[in-house]
DNA sequence: TTATTAATGATAACTATTTGCATTATAGTA
DNA sequence: TACTATAATGCAAATAGTTATCATTAATAA
């Protein structure tokens, strides 16, 4: 298990502390604006490079979804989701499996108001996982390695 | 308050038909596929309409995220988050706030494995409303609608 | 100080989604 | 039933956000 060597660059530097100084959850864009007026040469692509990197390494958390596609669904009764985070598949978390969460969630609404200060339209809770199918192709995988 | 007028195309019900036959949750990509074999003609472009479409009647539900960009995070302690969903912005919500939640989420945690047969790594639990200042964009929007 | 190679900047490529526009088809009315 | 207004379509081009390529630069260990 031999690991990548890492180095403390300036730009890694400079990104790590405009993230850290910001209040707001910047965006990758949002970011490089910022890193841009203490390194007038930095490119974008450097930016994405660190987020990807930092976040590997736990420096920092990369927020929202892993896979930018978006998904429907038909069912309109309120209900939770579960995807996988290998392979963006998602499946439904019955109602009924989550009642006590949803009724613990409500009681908090009025709470979390008066903190931020948002107006709370609602929530959105997603378990993260690895679905059936994933695990059977990690599992074989492993033992592949281990076979030979 | 005039409202648009609705038609219901062919188009538009084999692409409700679809996605409601469908046990999984589509991506507008993997709902092209399942009406082009009922409708060869039918463009790509008519999906992402129809389903911005039957999101915005309540007919089907978006899933994930509004904005699509991602957002970082140097906190890297347990927390969660409030998303604006006109603006995009992100907040945090303090631990504290919703340890309630959080134990009530952990204890569901082995049931929602058993159930969907994922393993579960970790959840996200995101409130979603209208930030102060949209709330006060809103509010000036509406009472020059009001005031002339 | 030098050698190794991680990281960079610039640019092209890519993916998912949105928009513009001429054409078609639906629903309400004559 | 035919006519009309306009919602919706198909196609192509545009866009946004992100990722990959590659020659060049610079951080680290010897």
């Amino acid at each position: 298990m031999l690991q990548k060597k890492w180095r403390m660059t300036n730009q890694r530097r400079v990104i790590l502390e405009e993230l850290r100084n910001s209040k707001e959850h910047l965006s990758a864009d949002e970011l490089y604006m910022r890193v841009k007026k203490k390194l007038p040469n930095v490119s974008i692509s450097t930016i994405y490079r660190n987020l990807e990197e930092l976040a590997e390494q736990g420096l920092i958390r990369k927020l929202g979804p892993q896979s930018i596609q978006k998904r429907f669904d038909a069912n309109i009764q309120p209900h939770f989701h579960i995807r996988c985070v290998k392979c963006g598949r998602i499946d439904d978390v019955p109602f009924s499996m989550v009642s006590e969460v949803s009724q613990a969630i409500r009681k908090t609404t009025a709470m979390v108001e008066k903190i931020t200060g948002y107006d709370v339209l609602g929530y959105h809770l997603e378990f993260l996982g690895i679905c059936p199918e994933c695990r059977k192709k990690e599992e074989k995988k492993e033992r592949e390695r281990n076979g030979r």
